[in-house]
DNA sequence: ATGGCACATCCCATGTGA
């Protein structure tokens, strides 16, 4: 089985894209960020016309995540309150970040993990924050669901050969220290694995290219787009790449899809 | 050193993204 990641910064301007892609390529979930949509306006007859069951959690203007699957899902859940409780989790779900469902025994959470803006900012502090409540609410559930798949926009590129250039990189966001001790306390500390690292080692392998500048024709990247796999989920990985090709399409998404294959 | 581009919005400028 075959599931992807994609942050498609507008799921009504990039619609198009998604139908298109979907097409030739019918992954069996796949996994949305950045739909920035309330609910009642995701176009979710053109998915569904597709052949994709539609799960959705958006709100107005940022944010939104969803995910469509071939199969329907099972104890779909949004938010970080279903499991951790109204009081830790609630501050966090006014922003439409995560969703979760169940898919063949596999708990699959689809993340959207703040920008941070500037380091020192109001919303770098959020972002860190945010990670420590997504570690409180991967660890409550791996216990209960042991096929843990995370996967989204995590926006941090884990380690320097993600990163084009990783000059400087403590005075801009998504590659501090910081950071990256936040991810892995919230994914590698529990024992998850970087699907895409177990197949390919290269540097200059990227997910989300600046639309300034030229980036994406000049190679500048970053990969922050991510499937994180629990250990009882790492024997089936059978590959994980980037689709670099919605990129190069007219009006594109920043980001482009992450696929892993599961056997 | 800066800006560059794109999206959504009660706006034609501003907030946000990364």
């Amino acid at each position: 089985m075959k599931i992807a990641t994609w942050n498609v910064n507008s799921i009504r301007t990039r619609l198009d894209h998604v139908m298109t892609w979907l097409t030739a390529n019918p992954v069996d979930v796949l996994c949305v960020q950045e739909t920035k949509v309330t609910d009642q306006d995701f176009p979710r007859a053109a998915l569904e016309a597709l052949g994709y069951h539609v799960y959705i959690s958006g709100q107005k203007s940022y944010n939104g995540v969803a995910l469509l699957s071939r199969n329907p899902l099972q104890n779909v859940s949004a938010g970080f309150a279903p499991v951790l409780g109204a009081a830790s989790g609630e501050p966090f779900d006014e922003q439409k970040r995560v969703l979760s469902g169940i898919h063949d025994q596999m708990l699959i959470v689809n993340v959207y993990v703040p920008n941070g803006s500037e380091i020192g900012s109001e919303k770098y502090d959020y972002k860190l924050r945010w990670l420590a409540t997504l570690r409180d609410y991967l660890k409550a559930l791996l216990p209960l669901q042991p096929q843990l798949l995370v996967c989204g926009d995590f926006n941090i590129a884990p380690e320097d050969r993600d990163i084009h250039d990783p000059t400087g990189r403590e005075q801009r966001i998504m590659a501090t220290d910081a950071e990256r001790q936040a991810l892995r306390q919230a994914i590698f500390d529990l024992g998850l694995v970087d699907a895409f690292r177990q197949f390919n080692s290269s540097a200059g392998q990227f997910t989300w290219w600046d639309y300034r500048a030229a980036a994406f024709r000049r190679n500048l990247g970053w990969r922050i787009d991510h499937h994180y796999l629990a250990p009882a989920l790492t024997p089936r990985a059978k590959d994980c790449v980037i689709d670099k090709t919605p990129r190069s399409w007219e009006k594109p998404s920043d980001h482009v899809p992450v696929i892993v294959e599961l056997e």
